[in-house]
DNA sequence: ATGTCAAATAATATCGATATTTTGGAGGCC
DNA sequence: GGCCTCCAAAATATCGATATTATTTGACAT
């Protein structure tokens, strides 16, 4: 029936829809942390009704971005060093796990998969920052990709964009590039393609907690 | 001013009242896996409109108890050995983690907290399921409550229910009930109030594995 | 001035109705 | 006879309006 969408309008449904938008919103800080959300404000914001608006901020919560107070509406999530220094404690403990059950399982297939990930990020220009983040997290889920263990990989993918809101947070500090992220990325996909679980996990989370510990320095001023 | 509820009627929200019977009916079977969930026949099961329903689900789909597939509404999540087992591992990770943490910071008064919560379950019949399952509940998250990370608590609490629900799906099994599941928890309290962090680690995680092992071989049949 | 209470205001939560989409099945075409 | 198309029934998703509940404002008494 449908001419394959001949109108370039709505693909996808109107809940869906804002949950991506306010997602990414409050993840770059659009929308600061504490705020309040209101239904009729972001009604406006996205154009869309208030039902698809509840629906969304609902699924919000799950994802530890909007926190909900009964019958007194919604606020995006605060933030603190505490719960900073937490996700990243989980982030560790749970993507050596993760990484540790891909590489266990490792085949042709997800090599490919990850190499191609990573090719598709380093031709990412970074000045493209949603492009690049998109490409940033793709590598990283890819590393994961093969664990076979659904629920870990989720827990790790929501625990990834909670870190990313905050390094959005941060953004105006002093550049953390003094580093050379492309170089630790490279190491860790190839550790990864010797299938050493060791080293690439020791790799990882020294890259994590790298970027950890500048943050959570930042975090005191 | 509200004279203490005079009224005995609503104290709670419609979208509470549902999440929670809702996640009662998923957790005890009533709502079997993988059960198609329409809103107008559950509109009629609590009685609440649309929204609170729909809202209820969606708060539900966080908690991996509902799935939601996109313009073709809600089920109850399947369930599987391999979804079985993953639960298994995560929670043995993750409640180490929590376990130590609140151990760390012992005080007595989490140790009087624990040591009321294990008195309370011992004094509630195992006849009453519902009232024994919440005390059950309430003493293991007793263990790892002053772990002073919620995010990690909320996760334990997450998969605690996810694996409760397996054991009441598997209820009408033969009982598993010849160990003596009293005097495991009575050991896991005494080391937990000696602050020996690795005894206390390994008896829970024994205790779960043990149940696990049970719920996984029956899982075959 | 200051604290308290009550009315006015604003926002949330909920309902009932409608539009859109999926599903199941009957009829026609190859 | 099997397969595709199209239609009817059912279910989902969304809207607009209303009832409830929180918050603010301002008057009054201390």
């Amino acid at each position: 029936m449908n001419v394959l969408q001949s109108t370039p309008g709505k693909e996808t449904s109107a809940t869906r829809e804002c949950y991506q938008t306010l997602r990414q919103k409050i993840l770059t800080g659009a929308l600061p942390p504490g705020k309040k959300l209101k239904i009729e404000e972001l009604r406006g914001l996205l154009n869309s009704g208030a039902s698809p608006v509840r629906e969304a901020l609902s699924l919000l919560t799950s994802d530890m971005l909007v926190e909900r107070i009964d019958q007194r509406g919604f606020r995006a999530a605060p933030i603190s060093k505490a719960n900073f220094e937490e996700i990243l404690m989980l982030r560790c403990t749970l993507e050596d796990k993760a990484l540790r059950a891909s590489l266990a399982r490792a085949d042709t297939t997800w090599e490919e998969r990850l190499v191609l990930s990573h090719h598709h990020m380093i031709r990412t220009k970074r000045q493209d920052v949603e492009a690049f983040e998109t490409a940033h997290k793709a590598f990283h889920m890819a590393l994961l990709s093969n664990s076979d263990l659904p629920m870990l990989e989720r827990y790790c993918s929501q625990l990834y964009d909670l870190n990313i809101r905050y390094r959005f947070l941060a953004a105006d500090g002093p550049l953390y590039g003094k580093r050379s992220i492309a170089s630790e990325h490279e190491n860790i996909m190839n550790a990864a393609l010797e299938h050493d679980a060791d080293a690439t996990s020791a790799l990882l989370l020294e890259h994590y907690r790298r970027t950890g510990e500048y943050f959570s320095a930042q975090m005191e001023a």
